[in-house]
DNA sequence: CTCATAAGCAACCTCCTGGTTGCATCATAG
DNA sequence: CTATGATGCAACCAGGAGGTTGCTTATGAG
């Protein structure tokens, strides 16, 4: 296998999209939102900017940063704009952590096995 | 509850740490990384470099960006430093995960029960 | 002892990111 | 119709992140 490919634990190219994933949730601030969005439902942005303490535009473009990666989706609804989770890219996250730890776990027991051989 | 403080999903101040593991992962050189030595176990800075592409001070920084976040520890081995995995962090990463997706499917429920009622 | 190999340190560069301000647009309440 | 509240868009800025090159140090092989 090339080693410049990035694959992920699954062995499918999907390391990219991950890492996509993993940096939206790795700003605290974009942290934040998703479990305020998380606990809360729906928001529309100035909702979702009062009780926070950057600017209208920084929660926009976070949004925004967030929707690239598949985390939320948002809808015009009136004049205000109305954002939600979405929640299977956050699965599916989770799953690759899962995947990861899982194949770590197997690594350790193979190498014990031919340690205490 | 302040809007300030930054919450975790289960209520603890917990998201900077998280956000901090979350943004170790979110770069995709370092995830190949993480993925390369949950596959192929304990690895030197010189054996982690061959097969990547980019120089052995950039993996070694990217290694101790991970070690920072808790992911990986590194030893002095002889001439070269060992790294492994550390598989607990990866852990807390996947439960926040888990916990967020779950209460998302409990707001679901509230919002449906008061919408349908 | 000598030499090649593995790693550490430091300076440096470029580009992206998080954040801001200012202004334009659009929908709704009266 | 008008004023106000909610967004969108664009320019701009400081700082950090990812990466490189060059040099030094230490350890293991012969």
């Amino acid at each position: 296998m090339s080693p410049a490919r990035l694959e992920g634990p699954s062995g499918h190219a999907d390391a990219g999209a991950s890492a996509h994933v993993f940096a939206a949730l790795g700003d605290p601030t974009r942290l934040g939102m998703v479990v305020r969005l998380c606990r809360d439902g729906p928001l529309s942005i100035a909702r979702l900017t009062a009780g926070s303490q950057v600017t209208r535009q920084a929660v926009a473009k976070h949004l925004h940063v967030l929707a690239r990666a598949g985390l939320v989706r948002g809808h015009r609804r009136g004049r205000e704009s109305v954002w939600e989770l979405e929640p299977r890219r956050l699965e599916t996250a989770r799953r690759y952590l899962e995947v990861v730890s899982k194949r770590w776990d197997d690594t350790l027991e193979r190498l014990r096995a031919v340690v205490e051989r």
